[in-house]
DNA sequence: TTTTAATAGTTGTGTCTGCAACTAATTTTC
DNA sequence: GAAAATTAGTTGCAGACACAACTATTAAAA
């Protein structure tokens, strides 16, 4: 392994498209003045999905820890865009649901999501385009067999 | 812009798979035992290539800013992976040297990352690497336009 | 040459992240 | 039914991140 195999494989290139992507995204919403993280706009997008999901399910679906599911909520509800409601027959659960304000700021920014798009996709043909997601397609494949090692800390909890 | 048009798109496959590609690799250097960070090892594999580089030089090359450099390279001082040398001509530039302990260190590690590499290309073939390479290149390119705006702060400052 | 502007780096503040340890509630097991 | 194990979520701690404001040094302009 030396550092020509490297460059040629496709591990730096994962990360740095993936770094890049953050930044590129952050830039995008501030642009627009909007104060929102790539992370805020993801919640956003699965309630808008389906409201209500249990706190543990979007750790699961986004695959984030659990605590920090926990600090990203609290700051959510802090911005008024989502309200923790505890489960009726499970006392544990908390159940995350858009509010107004947090549907309408979704709604709001479905242009900017849009444009991100547009300008990712540049100079893409449609070819490239579904290659591109069923390479990853297979890449997270790699990466999540891992996760069901038993002798592993599972993420998300 | 509906849900369907965004799914399609490679925005959330890109945003997914990057995420995911952290969590893999710094499972996997736990897994090995290893207290290190994707970032920290970005940082030696640059001074394992090129040594004694300025700071400002690493926040460029690794699309961080500045200050998270300051604080990168304070933990990496700690744990005497890395040194800072003032530069003799210019007495505001700081250049980052490997430590004995940080090269060895770093060539510990290159079996891991060897391993990592063969984990993320399973089941890929030769003509998927090298396509999913060229497109991810465009798709830098296309992140990176954004960048020449002049109306924006730029990164790494 | 003296003032002004640009550059390199640090520090304060705040967000997102994970891990470990904890509480509270629910299931399982005995 | 009571004890043990599991589950959902929170909190303390710490690493990594960005932005703004700051110091110190160097370069450019007047």
């Amino acid at each position: 392994m030396n550092a020509q195999d490297f460059d040629n494989s496709i591990l730096p290139w994962i990360g740095k498209t993936g770094k890049m992507f953050l930044v590129f995204m952050v830039d995008k919403f501030r642009h627009h003045g909007l104060d929102m993280s790539v992370e805020q706009m993801i919640i956003l997008k699965i309630l808008h999905e389906e409201d209500g999901r249990p706190q543990n399910d979007m750790a699961m679906v986004t695959n984030s820890h659990k605590a920090s599911l926990t600090r990203l909520i609290d700051n959510m509800e802090k911005k008024n865009l989502v309200a923790r409601l505890p489960d009726k027959d499970d006392k544990r659960v908390n159940r995350i649901f858009l509010t107004t304000h947090g549907r309408k700021f979704f709604q709001s920014t479905m242009p900017i999501l849009k444009e991100a798009v547009t300008e990712l996709q540049e100079n893409l043909s449609e070819r490239e385009i579904t290659d591109l997601i069923n390479i990853l397609k297979k890449v997270q494949a790699n990466m999540g067999l891992g996760e069901s090692d038993p002798s592993l800390p599972k993420p998300c909890n």
